[in-house]
DNA sequence: ATGTTC
């Protein structure tokens, strides 16, 4: 695809026209500078492929950090009809409820200079971490059922954090209509194991600080303020949700050729939401949703433990409370207005994050004047962002925004990249201290992997769907 | 993303 099979909407959103069996447009987000990596990428085709779908509603949307993904681009938004529309595990991905939780203390940066690579070797020793990562917490399957029933509530029950955590997490840590008995009992066997532990590829956990405020306001609101020490959790749902998303793509194919639906693109499979297939994949992702919320929730806590030991400091005086965590592969029944109309519908984000304007009743009370925190990690090596959502999100993107940089190189050209160097030594030379499990996910993830996050930030923020509020930096990190 | 899986 070449920039002229775009229509320019303005400065940092572009339209390919309907053609062919898309029954809507697709919008891209992006200003005109990304345009020709995001071109040279299929995710573009695959934002038409997603407008085919039955029941979509005004756009297929994708955000600047959009890229190629299984069936849906990962940075796809789309919202369907409850009635006459579908559910597409592509559009929410392998990692379900993939998320990020902002975690910020009472300390200021001096106050731990020279205490990284102990606190970093706290964490690592605390947080499992690397592919099949496991074991420190095991639970039955009859307790798991609880888990995915009762989410980061679970977790805050049996100790791992506190009461005021729940309000603070999106959908306060848990979404109703699971049904544990959607869930496979190889995913169950998968998931007991896997609680508490962060996993591998592009998930982290970095101790950080906040580097440059644009917007006091906001800031204040969230209680950040400059130097200060904050932590970011950024994972998923671990072998749990993967499984129960391969579970459901066979009985996917097999319902879309039930239900007629034709696909661009076999890996839409999809079921109409209203089917018994529809019901019994939200049923079982909605399991893994609450999988990943105790998960992160677990965690936390894990994390707070840590800073005491490495600090020996009392936890008050630590203070690390979470400002807020954020879903970002997720489908969820949401209100919005449609042609004028307000309309619960069903929405996809893969890769996207809920950025919801000021008011809304779904925002913490203490952060309702500023709109709902949005927390987008950058790479290893520069930066992360705190935003805000906008009245402009809830309008043209179903209360939407970006989730992270996206990737500028592939696995594996990153890894030949990274060939003969010693990634660990440079990052420290740069002042961030980083303990990975495996070498090779530290080749992965080398920071010229990632497009530049502050160039996706500004677009969102240019195109008026989310505010920058500030900008966090890394000190020191942990990955699989 | 996952973990060694027809």
């Amino acid at each position: 695809m070449t920039s002229r099979d775009l229509k320019k909407i303005n400065d940092a959103l572009w339209e390919i026209p309907r053609q062919g069996g898309m029954r809507v447009p697709a919008r891209i987000y992006a200003t005109e500078k990304m345009l020709p990596a995001i071109l040279s990428d299929k995710a573009p085709e695959q934002a038409m492929n997603v407008a085919h779908l039955p029941g979509i509603i005004n756009y297929s949307l994708a955000m600047p950090d959009m890229h190629w993904g299984y069936g849906f681009p990962i940075g796809g938004v789309a919202a369907f009809d409850l009635q006459d529309g579908i559910i597409s595990p592509g559009g929410v991905g392998y990692d379900i409820n993939c998320g990020v939780r902002l975690m910020a203390s009472n300390l200021k940066r001096q106050q731990i200079t020279g205490k990284m690579q102990e606190l970093v070797t706290e964490l690592f020793n605390s947080v499992p971490t690397g592919v099949g990562a496991g074991g420190r917490l095991t639970v039955s399957k009859a307790e798991l059922k609880k888990v995915v029933r009762q989410g980061a509530h679970w977790a805050v029950a049996r100790g791992y954090g506190s009461e005021s955590d729940l309000e603070y997490i999106e959908e306060s840590g848990c979404v109703d209509g699971c049904d544990p008995a959607a869930v496979s009992a190889h995913a169950y066997a998968r998931g007991s194991k896997q609680l508490g532990t962060l996993g591998s590829g592009n998930h982290f956990l970095e101790v950080g600080y906040v580097a440059e405020i644009y917007n006091p306001k906001a800031a204040s609101a969230l209680g950040l303020f400059l130097d200060q020490i904050t932590v970011i959790i950024h994972c998923g749902s671990r072998g749990f949700g993967y499984q129960v998303c391969d579970d459901s793509l066979g009985i996917m194919d097999k319902a879309g050729r039930k239900y007629g639906i034709s696909l661009p693109d076999r890996q839409l499979a999809c079921a109409p939401i209203s089917s018994p297939e529809g019901q019994q994949y939200l049923g079982a992702m909605r399991c893994a949703i609450n999988y990943a919320f105790a998960n992160r929730q677990a965690i936390a806590h894990f994390t707070r433990m840590a800073f005491e030991r490495a600090l020996a400091m009392p936890p008050a005086e630590i203070g690390l409370r979470t400002v807020y965590e954020v879903a970002h592969n997720i489908a969820k029944f949401e209100t919005h207005l449609v042609n004028g109309e307000r309309k619960k519908v069903c929405v996809h984000r893969k890769g996207a994050t809920r950025a919801f304007a000021p008011g809304s009743n779904e925002i913490p009370a203490a952060y309702r004047e500023v709109g709902q925190p949005v927390l987008i990690p950058g790479d290893m090596g520069r930066y992360s962002y705190v935003l805000v959502g906008t009245e402009q999100a809830m309008q043209d993107t179903f209360g939407s925004t970006c989730h992270g940089a996206g990737r500028a190189l592939s696995r594996t050209k990153a890894k030949k990249q990274a060939r003969g160097r010693n990634i660990g030594r440079e990052l420290q030379d740069r002042g961030i201290y980083v303990i990975g499990k495996s070498r090779r996910t530290l080749d992965e993830e080398i920071p010229e992997a990632y497009k530049d996050v502050s160039h996706v930030v500004d677009a969102c923020a240019r195109a008026g769907i989310s505010r920058k509020v500030a900008q966090l930096r890394p000190l020191g990190c942990i990955k699989g």
